[in-house]
DNA sequence: TGAAATTAGTTACCTAGTTAACTACATATG
DNA sequence: CATATGTAGTTAACTAGGTAACTAATTTCA
C-alpha cells in the first residue's frame, strides 16, 4: 500500500497541475508564472534568487519564467544597490494578472477540497510535510 | 490552510522526483522511463496505448520514452496483429534495468515512509485519491 | 461493400523542471 | 591592496510533461 501511495500521489500532482492550467489560460497564465508572479507580489521588489528559493525550483527555470513574464510586460526589473541583482517588480498589468490568477486558483482549490473533511486534510498535510522535511535530511548524507 | 496544501504537495512531489532520479541513475535510468519498464514488464507484449493510460500520460510523452529506451536497447517492438499497434517487450538488458530499477525504488519509498503511521499513511492516500477523483469528475464538465 | 468514424502512433512545438559551466560583481582575508 | 572565495544571474543542453495536427490502419454502419 504505502508503494502505491507515491505513484498515486505524483499522478495527482500531474492531474493537478494539467487541470489548474487549464483554468490559468483564462487569465492568460501558467500555474509557474502565477507562482513567480505571487513571490513578486508578496515582497516586491525581490531579487530573482529569493524567489528561486522561496519556490525551491533551481535558477534556470525561474529567470527563464521571468524573461517570458518581462516579455508579456506582467513584470519589470528596477536596479538595486547591489549590480549583480535584478529586483524584480509588478507592472500595472501584472498586478491585473496577478489578480485574476489568484481568484481562479482560489476558487479551484477550494472547490476541489470542498469534500475533504478539515481533520482529513490536515492528517495529510502533515503526512506530505514530514516527507518533504525526510527529502530534505536525506539529501545531507 | 487548505491552500497552502496544494503548494506543499507539488512542492513534495517535485522533490521527491529529483531524489529519486538522482538514486536512479545507478541504474542508468530516469524515474520516467523506470515506470514504463514497470507497465512492460507487467503485460507484455503491451501496445504504447495502454501504457498511457495506465500511466494517464499522453501518447506521445510514451511514444518519446519508449524511442530513448529503444536506443538504449532496454526495450523492443513486436509484430501484433493489428498493424497500427507496436507491441513493446523487455530486452534481456531491459530486465536487469528494470530488476535493478525495482530494488532502487523500493528501498526509496520505503526508507522514506519509514516514519509515517500506517493509519496517516491510508488516510493521505485516501485523501490523494479522493482528490484525483474529484478532478477526473470535474473534467467531464 | 464503400464511406465515415475511430483508434494507434508520430511529429512539431510549447512550458517546466534539472545540472554544469560560465560571467560579473561583492566580500573576506592574507 | 590584492587575491581568493562566494554570490546573482545567465546560457546551453538535457528529461518530462502538454496540445494540435497529422498518417495509416481498423471498425462501424448505411
Amino acid at each position: 500500500m504505502k508503494v502505491n501511495f507515491f505513484h498515486q500521489q505524483l499522478q495527482f500532482s500531474r492531474a493537478f497541475k494539467k487541470a489548474l492550467n487549464k483554468q490559468l489560460s483564462e487569465a492568460g497564465l501558467f500555474h509557474s508564472q502565477w507562482l513567480v508572479l505571487y513571490c513578486i507580489k508578496k515582497q516586491q521588489p525581490v531579487p530573482l534568487v529569493e524567489i528561486s528559493n522561496y519556490l525551491d525550483v533551481e535558477k534556470p527555470t525561474i529567470s527563464r519564467t521571468i524573461k517570458r513574464l518581462e516579455e508579456q510586460k506582467l513584470v519589470e526589473a528596477v536596479p538595486g544597490a547591489d549590480k549583480r541583482e535584478r529586483r524584480i517588480c509588478l507592472t500595472e498589468t501584472g498586478e491585473n494578472s496577478y489578480e485574476k490568477g489568484q481568484e481562479i486558483v482560489f476558487q479551484f482549490e477550494k472547490k476541489l477540497a470542498a469534500e475533504i473533511s478539515e481533520a482529513d486534510m490536515e492528517t495529510t498535510l502533515n503526512t506530505i510535510l514530514s516527507l518533504k522535511n525526510k527529502l530534505k535530511k536525506e539529501e545531507i548524507n
